[in-house]
DNA sequence: CGTATCGTTGATCCCCTTCAAGATCTGTGG
DNA sequence: CCACAGATCTTGAAGGGGATCAACGATACG
């Protein structure tokens, strides 16, 4: 269906090493699409994985797929036959209703797995769009838990990256049922910050991959919000932004606005 | 800490039997207490599970907890030591912020597992609170994961229940996001029905278990916003509702106001 | 350079919240 | 069994936050 494609190097620096510890290159002969050679093996599936565990792993995620910018990694109805673990690049979640409405459900960026909502009755139930060209390993559900048997480590992992989409989306939940949309745009700003510091980037200085209509759409509020409210919070000196790119300027001030939540 | 407790058979009746297919009880001296005579286990963890496979879940499962109504099973930030199911009774989740707002979200009946978003940091995010009294199993997490090593199905039936939150979460974002409180409300009766429907009660009537106040938590509405719905959709012969007794009158009137979601 | 997509800003309207008061229910003790 | 207190529910009136409608700039891309 989908021939397996090698990342050209150059794509690899955008995602820049979370952890340099001795990057177990050496071991195999395909650094560029091993779960070893990947930068972002320490905060990924393989985490938690070493030696023999992290070469079978390996040989599961061999094949990769490049997917360029606004079309679908799996629509909505499709069949469930593998996970997606997202190499480089950024996706949003869109849930699609009969009557044509969309909503955004997540966005998604390097080291999160994608289709995890498939699992329990084999079909996806959202399409998944490439914010930008991207990249994903292409898990193959039936293997990885025939692996997950023999690995206990790998197991806990699988287990672990489940529960916590649960709290993220119950996160979001808490964001959806009771912030004012001052308070979830602030929210948005600082998870994204959060997001982008765990992957080795700048905390307070970031691009949005995602239009405003989508974030809109993401947090429950229309693309006019949005705008008025990035607008507000520039002229209050909470950030800079010139288009997509923001800087945090007072993050305190940020997360005042959110309350503690 | 907790003592097991034996759970009286007049409570087993409060549930009543989904598949009545050859109960295990002639299989064991407990009946009232292992997987194996539960009239839940078709729809429950054990799920899939049969023979040998089946007893050792019961040997892991044999402590159980009565909670009475308005207590907690557990508490936000309290340390992560087994998962619970539902046996009879149900349970809200509150989520609880450091401002002292608090927001339900989610509502728990017999066979739903709770403790699903604590996997992953080993600390409970949210309180869990009995809506009634209310029994549930006790599931050693360190245990079941072992033994999900060992038995397949039990690994595939775990994950399967994981999978399955991160829907039913996405289905409520979808609601908290971009529905008018009158569609959501629609949907929350129409969801009560199918999931007191899949217990074997009847689909048309059904008594709440919880406040309007942790109704409108739920859904992102005030108390009076759901009071106000509920006269509305009375008034209109959609529903009949004396306090909290519930008579769906026109449930395809409901579903044209939820709009196909 | 022109067109489509995306973003900003303004004016108006309405759904839902907020505040308030009363009705009904629950359960507990006398 | 009844009375009373607290919790829960209903209904009304007023106000606001965000949606909707609309027009115009900015940017990207062929």
């Amino acid at each position: 269906m989908l021939s397996p494609v090698t990342i050209p190097f150059s794509t690899l620096q955008i995602v820049r090493p979370v952890l340099r510890e001795k990057t177990r290159a050496a071991r195999t002969c395909r650094p560029a699409v091993s779960c070893s050679g990947c930068s972002l093996h320490a905060v990924c599936l393989p985490c938690g994985l070493s030696g023999s565990d992290l070469d079978e792993l390996d040989e599961l995620t061999t094949i990769k797929r490049r997917i360029a910018r606004g079309t679908v990694l799996y629509r909505a109805h499709d069949s469930f036959e593998s996970l997606f673990a997202v190499r480089s690049g950024s996706f949003k979640s869109v849930g699609v209703s009969r009557a044509g409405e969309q909503k955004v459900t997540g966005f998604h960026f390097p080291s999160e797995v994608l289709g995890l909502e498939a699992i329990n009755n084999e079909r996806h139930s959202y399409d998944a769009v490439a914010l930008e060209d991207s990249d994903v390993c292409v898990i193959p559900y039936a293997a990885l838990t025939r692996l997950a048997l023999r690995i206990p480590a790998l197991q806990t992992q699988l287990l672990r990256i489940l529960s916590s989409d649960i709290s993220r989306d119950q996160g979001l939940m808490l964001l959806l049922g009771s912030m004012t949309a001052e308070q979830r745009i602030a929210a948005f700003l600082l998870a994204l910050s959060r997001r982008h510091q765990k992957l080795g980037y700048a905390a307070d200085r970031f691009h949005l991959r995602m239009t405003r209509e989508d974030i809109g759409s993401y947090l429950g509020i229309t693309l006019e919000t949005v705008s008025r409210l990035l607008s507000r919070f520039q002229r209050d000196g909470l950030i800079a932004a010139r288009q997509r790119e923001i800087e945090l300027k007072n993050a305190a001030a940020l997360k005042e606005i959110v309350g503690h939540w």
